[in-house]
DNA sequence: CGGTACGTTGAGTCATATCAACCATAGTGG
DNA sequence: CCACTATGGTTGATATGACTCAACGTACCG
């Protein structure tokens, strides 16, 4: 079942071409990314792995979209990110050595790679460019979090909202009818603004009267980008 | 002017005494801090660094309190975390090679060593058990920051306020009075938990009719810490 | 055809923000 | 020494954003 399976990646094709972390490894150590990764194949509702858990390994994105959520009171969903193509998740706790602190779903059938952690931290000894570009990421997430928490305790549901919106544009792109690419519940974009589905379904539905977005079921049409952003309070950043 | 002073504090004690990242360090190492660090001491008010602008090194915290900060809307400061003895700063922007996302800011008088950039990121060159303690730094607080969204996103201001005394009990503890040791503004308290100076104020004297805490102008003496719990909605953890 | 999940709308409530006034304290300068 | 100012703390009145609850519509599925 392993790599004998039809149509799994090469990692260094994959790498190259998604710009996953992994393109700064050597041909070798690719090499034994390929021998020792696990090809699976997930849809739409799967879970990859759950809050609490320790885990064995960490994913890598071959295609389609993965929610990274935490679970709050009364079981309430906080989505904290998104997963695609060249992303790698569950690393943090592999490199905490913590037991997962979110749990992971997918939202768009996906096709990813689990490597063992021991991969991840023996690069890291090896490769410091790797480690370094490793350390980036982290740090990097650990930036936007923090942008993240300052918005959430500063802006409103509106101003949210709009700004997620454009956050989706950014990340996942429009179709040519400028059709926001992914598709989401109601719920689940209540879930990453942190607020109640009636109150996304009641926004939405002004912004439409704005003429700011255009709603066919869970497709959602960008109309005025400009007009979003102003709403959205973005800061001007350098 | 540099490591001439006197009281200048030794990276080797220091590192071993605060348990700082920097003791898994050799002792050349170690030796290399001592001659590129920077002794620096802060007053309360003075701002170590600020947001937007590219920094040259980072700060380990010998002794003091510093605020790290985002500034939102209309300049109203979010608190992201406090950083203490053996914490380190700004690390973020270091390794992550972007400019601060975050200002610094003296709560309680500090001194500090300044370290410039390349000492960190050459050690992670030539010494992998420290390269996975900085990244295990960098995880942990990854997941500590998701956290705080979900809560923020999902708390009440009451849950939140509850959680952060809390917070600062286990974080810089109590006299032997039960007075917390960190000393806040009413208007910090409010950066922290992410809501109005005022609604701040009106929830400390409910907890305080409620026989939770009791306050003495900026002095917090914790009396029910149960109580503070329960209100608080802590998940339990394993 | 009933079941389940999702979407929508309305009505009522409440927590929290906002605005405004006022007090206490400490530092400043004439 | 006193007026002056700035900063922080407190309280009250008022406004409102957002949540909750409830009902109902829709679509898809076995």
């Amino acid at each position: 079942m392993k790599n004998t399976e039809i149509n799994v990646p090469l990692c260094d094709k994959c790498a190259s071409e998604t710009g996953s972390i992994f393109r700064h490894l050597s041909a070798e150590e690719i090499e034994m990314l390929n021998y020792q990764k696990e090809y699976r194949q997930y849809k739409r509702g799967d879970v990859l792995y759950q809050e609490g858990n320790r885990i064995s390994g960490f994913f890598c994105i071959h295609s389609g979209i993965i929610k990274v959520y935490k679970t709050g009171l009364d079981g309430k969903e906080q989505i904290i990110k998104f997963a695609k193509t060249g992303d790698i998740i569950a690393y943090r706790s592999v490199l905490s050595n913590e037991v997962a602190c979110t749990s992971a779903k997918v939202i768009a059938d996906c096709k990813v790679c689990f490597l063992p952690s021991e991969i991840l931290v023996s690069f890291i000894k090896t490769n410091p460019t790797y480690a370094l570009e490793l350390m980036r990421l982290a740090c990097h997430e650990l930036g936007e979090a923090n942008s993240i928490i300052t918005d959430i305790a500063q802006k409103t549901v509106r101003e949210r909202l709009a700004e997620i919106l454009l956050f989706l544009v950014h990340d996942f792109g429009l179709d040519d009818q400028n059709y926001l690419k992914i598709s989401l519940t109601r719920e689940e974009l209540a879930n990453i603004v942190g607020t109640a589905t009636e109150s996304v379904i009641r926004l939405l539905s002004e912004f439409k009267t704005d003429r700011l977005v255009e709603l066919n079921g869970r497709k959602i049409r960008i109309l005025d980008k400009k007009g979003l952003e102003k709403i959205s309070n973005i800061l001007l950043k350098a």
